[in-house]
DNA sequence: TATGAATGAGTCTTCATTCAT
DNA sequence: AATGAATGAAGACTCATTCAT
């Protein structure tokens, strides 16, 4: 169904702006010229809105995550990659990002489950790069979970002041972050 | 009034699990003891609880700025003490800072207002150090606003592992993230 | 809709015999046979309903005085008329006026003003009649406001007694009323 | 206690503009300058309050019935002297007769028949004057009853307009007023 | 006399969801 | 696919009043 691509996409936006628990699902239903009835009818309830809302994020990071895995290369050329595919998405779903980000408390049992597997799988990948570069001697002797925690914080957080100033978009700082981080857990 | 003080540190545990939203004034009631009454007697409103836990956890990380202000050293020093400060902050107040980082959009007109001065004013720091550094020759020639979010994302975002694992307190992570941060922007 | 009307004429009749104020909307809900969700789903709001209410009597009341208007006729038989009308309103809507005459300073912003713009039109075309009387010199050289005030007493405050005793309704004043009033101003 | 009367006619002030119900304790404390239980202290009760504003009023008025039934006269002299004494009142009292005459229907028990026996006496010596006169055959031969409820809402309703406009005082209408009836209801 | 913390039932209103149509 | 009436628990908050001090 391409209508409920369409309900997920701007409900996102709608809750990146007011809250997920703040907003009502009248609004929504405002939002995209629909009547309750039908509204449910499409997306069967407001958290498995707010899932496919993540699921839109986190199946964009993880297919970043596999291309990066796919091209190979050394340690910094995949960490730079993974900071690059990871400011991509966002850069490209700044609202789904928001909610992925700051409304993940809000899913609940099986669904919370889920996501908190997929995340840590892609956590994991990066933890192993960190290790790779570790190993071959590239990167200096780090803590690879602390070192990952750095990381994700640097890069995630970008989703904040992203939509404030307006001034550089989060894929401005792909080159400068992973100029950062490579300088700084470089062996040399 | 020592009372209002123990509402506001309990409250912030339950708004940290639960999320500010998802938290009702009965559940609040509960875990104080208080009827709600009573409950209201102290806090006013719910928003002004929830301003109450941000200006804790404000108060304490300009404090910390003004030390390290107060205290001087070179643009290294500074910024490693800077994230020694906010460290601590986040370690001795997990939940409030979770509440602070997670939850500000929540607050609304003076309050909100108020809040955004003082977190901008505290940006402002870093940046101002960060600008100093590169003066000096002892930092690259990094965009300092952008380094500065870098460095935020890299500390706050701790607050979202902190009490996860509990492998690692925030302190810890103190002098290995300013390791990494101060060899990455380092001139040489 | 039909629904909603019987909601607010059964809400007047409460209104009437509690006060505004004393009535909660649960008692509404039991007398309308209705759950809080779906009461709020026709009336909108409490204040809503009441100046639903209000509504009923001002437009049976303006139309009363746009008959008159239109009957045309001398200042004494229109002053009768008009006298005829507005207790005929009280004799149909006892609750609902009764809400009317004693309530209205429940009402706020927007709604309130419409109301007092409303019925000061009314009160206008009341002065309007006793100047056309005075200009023609059927009625004595009184002040037409005060005496208009002294008229809209006279008439409204029959709600009071209207529904205590019963042995006459508001209707069977009216003649009463105009002879006493005609003759109490008239010139001659 | 002197108090207590000061803190009865500030709260009819305050009812008078914001209606009884609409008023809480809270407000009546801040505008009487004194914490809750000192207030309690003072007032027993809010109906207790309640009650004594419309004493306040209840006895004036049966004071100047009183007076007028001394000074004797024939009935004439005598509808005019009580709306005279009346519109006093009125003039002297215009929070407290708006209280009287707006939120009476919020006594209950014992005090609201209390109150209601003495409006019945005051409205009875009223009719009794109007019998007098038709029975002297200085009056039409007029529905006592009927015609005593046109005096009392041409009288009493000026309380709505009294604080208005300003223009006039209650005081100024008692001359037309009594001119209107007494010619109104003239057996010639 | 006076304080103000505490009570807990009560206020109006909104919520996500269901279901007959 | 779609409507919108209906549900009823829950939302934040206020109330008049009491009582230990």
């Amino acid at each position: 169904m391409a209508r409920r691509e369409a309900i997920v996409d701007s409900s996102a936006a709608v809750f990146a702006r007011n809250g997920y628990h703040a907003t009502g699902i009248v609004e929504l239903c405002e939002v995209n010229q629909l009547g309750k009835g039908a509204f449910y009818h499409y997306i069967g309830s407001k958290e498995e809105l707010l899932a496919a809302i993540h699921d839109r994020v986190m199946d964009e990071v993880l297919a970043g995550g596999e291309r990066v895995a796919a091209a190979g290369g050394d340690p910094a050329a995949q960490l730079t990659a993974l900071g690059e595919e990871l400011l991509d998405v966002i850069h490209r779903y700044p609202d789904h990002v928001w909610v992925f980000l700051h409304e993940f408390p809000a899913l609940t049992g099986e669904r919370a489950e889920q996501f908190r597997v997929r995340r840590h799988e892609y956590e994991q990948q990066v933890v192993a790069v960190l290790q790779a570069g570790i190993d071959a001697g590239v990167f200096r002797d780090v803590d690879p979970w602390l070192t990952a925690m750095a990381w994700f914080g640097m890069h995630n957080y970008t989703y904040l002041w992203l939509k404030r100033g307006g001034r550089l978009s989060a894929r401005d700082a792909a080159r400068p972050f992973a100029d950062i981080f490579l300088q700084g857990i470089s062996a040399r």
